[in-house]
RNA sequence: GGCGUCGUGGCCAAGUGGCUAAGGCAGCGGAUUGCAAAUCCGCCAUCGUGGGUUCGACUCCCACCGACGCCUCCA
């Protein structure tokens, strides 16, 4: 199968060739844990997660490695992201958005770091996010690299392309690496140009570039510190990926980065400049996929606008007020194009519950029918060479999509095939369990007692032909968040997926 | 200013130099229903504007108009 990826490094769509046959090195960028992930970081860590699904698919064996930024080296405004975080901490303790006891000294970076990470991982299991269910492994933690990030800085000074400047402070010399500004379309001459006033000049005047980049910032005061051969202080916040790519990974060259859009640059320009002048290889990933942002409702997303998401205040129903089940709001942020501006709108994700509950109803009506058989099934039937042809052109989703909405409809007199088909299918979406993995599963939605109570009512009235009575309880249980089914002589009901 | 993406029905969104321009949502008509819901059947666009190339363009080229992103911590 002939697979396209639109390579940022070149940009054009490029025919993907794996380096090593039938295997995929790929690296995505993670999140930082300061704070719970938002759904527009999650965008972009499950398009790669599509990515990789898709690939696997199409049959190869992929390695998937995305890190863990724990180290406190980015700051908020004025404050250190750490520091900001006890503080936020601290107060969310006070309105038991943390809970009592989850972090029993707020002051202590590595525990800030460690709540975070689980709260991602549960999120991210929610989501079907398959390189979550492989942490630690998959998973690497930055402040467990600060060895190699050492190591790589050393060695960029002995091949001339960093340099400790008259502060003490280690920085990359761009001009050393004539590559620079391949990837984002910054060169040295642009930066240089466009560098005016909006740097300061006191920094400014230690580096030899305006745009060289910190690698190792000696600081005895930073929270979080390291010893190392420049001083007590912390690295730069680009090294951990170069170091920690190519650990995990054991290459120097990879088959796949991918991030949001907004890491190009300086981040990923950064991650080339350092990669590459260590190993000396011409390329950091042959293929760089970028996914572009998240608006909602049409809006920037901002913590400002009020209308900044985590994916849980999703699952806990704050942005359409009743509980979103995880399968949906996967299938709501995988469904849209990644090379296009996703916006995130409550119909959107109304949508997504009914394509969602679709997909589950005709799995538990196949396996009833096939009584759990499953037939053998490969790319080469209909039904899925169309629905991979299409994810193999840039991820086509929507396309992959049609196929998919038409084959619901088709005749599934063989349910045994169409089971297998509907597993496939599944294995790249994931919305529902598939054998083996638990993650992301919409597990159908059983009443609890008080709907089941109801629905007995209803029953009862039925049979009184007490109509008034029934429809009240009916409009009673379709507010309470469930879809009432009437029958000949049964009547059911199922808890909405959103 | 630099780099890049894009403009298809009410909304979201595929696609092709020439048969009937996917699919979803919404809407409309019908079947079904005590009434609904769900389901099923049917209906619902000539592709930003103006030129050009071509036997033929929505698809190629040019111009214009417009939208958006990045260039600063950000997924």
């Amino acid at each position: 199968m002939k697979i396209n990826f639109y390579n940022s490094l070149t940009n054009q769509q490029e025919e993907f060739k794996s380096i090593q046959d039938g295997v995929v090195k790929m690296y995505s960028c993670g999140p930082t844990v300061y704070d719970f992930a938002h759904i527009g970081n999650f965008r972009s860590f499950l398009f790669g997660d599509l990515m990789r699904r898709f690939l696997e698919l199409a049959g190869y064996e992929v390695q998937h490695v995305m890190n863990i930024t724990d180290v406190g080296h980015m700051v908020e405004g004025e404050a250190d992201k750490m520091l900001a975080a006890a503080t936020r901490v601290k107060e969310n303790k006070k309105s038991g958005r943390v809970p009592e006891g989850a972090i029993k000294d707020p002051n202590d970076p590595y525990q800030i770091a460690d709540y975070y990470t689980k709260a991602f991982l549960d999120d991210a299991n929610k989501l079907g996010y398959k390189v979550a269910a492989e942490y630690p492994d998959s998973m690497p933690r930055a402040t467990d690299y600060i060895d190699g990030m050492i190591e790589m800085i050393e060695r960029l000074i002995q091949r001339g392309h960093a340099y400790v400047s008259s502060d003490g402070v280690v920085y990359y010399s761009v001009e050393s690496f004539p590559d620079y500004g391949n990837l984002s379309g910054n060169t040295m001459d642009k930066l240089q140009s466009g560098a005016g006033g909006r740097v300061s000049d006191q920094n400014q005047s230690m580096k030899k570039h305006p745009a060289d980049f910190l690698l190792w910032k000696p600081d005895q005061k930073h929270i979080m510190k390291w010893d190392s051969p420049w001083g007590v202080g912390y690295p730069g916040w680009h090294i951990e990926c170069s170091v920690m790519a190519a650990k995990k990974l054991g290459q120097d060259v990879i088959d796949i980065h991918t991030g949001g859009e907004d890491l190009i640059f300086p981040h990923h320009e950064c991650e080339i400049a350092q990669s590459c002048g260590c190993s000396g290889e011409s390329h950091f990933a042959n293929y760089w996929v970028h996914a572009r942002f998240l608006f909602v409702e049409g809006e920037k997303m901002s913590k400002s606008q009020g209308n900044f998401y985590t994916a849980r205040d999703v699952f806990e129903g704050k942005v359409t007020g009743k509980p979103v089940h995880p399968a949906v709001l996967r299938f709501e942020l995988i469904k849209s194009h990644y090379r296009s501006n996703m916006n995130f709108t409550k119909k959107g994700l109304t949508d997504s519950a009914n394509t969602v509950t679709k997909l589950i109803d005709l799995r538990s009506e196949l396996e009833a029918k096939s009584g759990g058989k499953m037939a053998e099934v490969d790319l080469s039937h209909p039904v899925l060479n169309e629905f991979a042809t299409a994810l193999a052109d840039d991820l086509n989703i929507a396309g992959a999509l049609a196929v998919m909405h038409t084959w619901i409809k088709s005749d599934h007199s063989d349910a045994a095939m169409s089971l297998a088909i509907w597993d496939k299918m599944n294995s790249v979406l994931a919305i529902a369990p598939i054998s083996g993995e638990g993650a992301g599963a919409a597990d159908g939605g059983d009443a609890d007692d008080q709907g089941e109570a109801m629905r007995l009512e209803m029953v009862a009235a039925r049979e009184a032909k007490d109509y008034a009575k029934s429809d009240e309880l009916r409009d009673k249980l379709i507010a309470a968040g469930y879809d009432v089914q009437i029958g000949k002589t049964e009547v059911t009901i199922k808890k909405k997926l959103a």
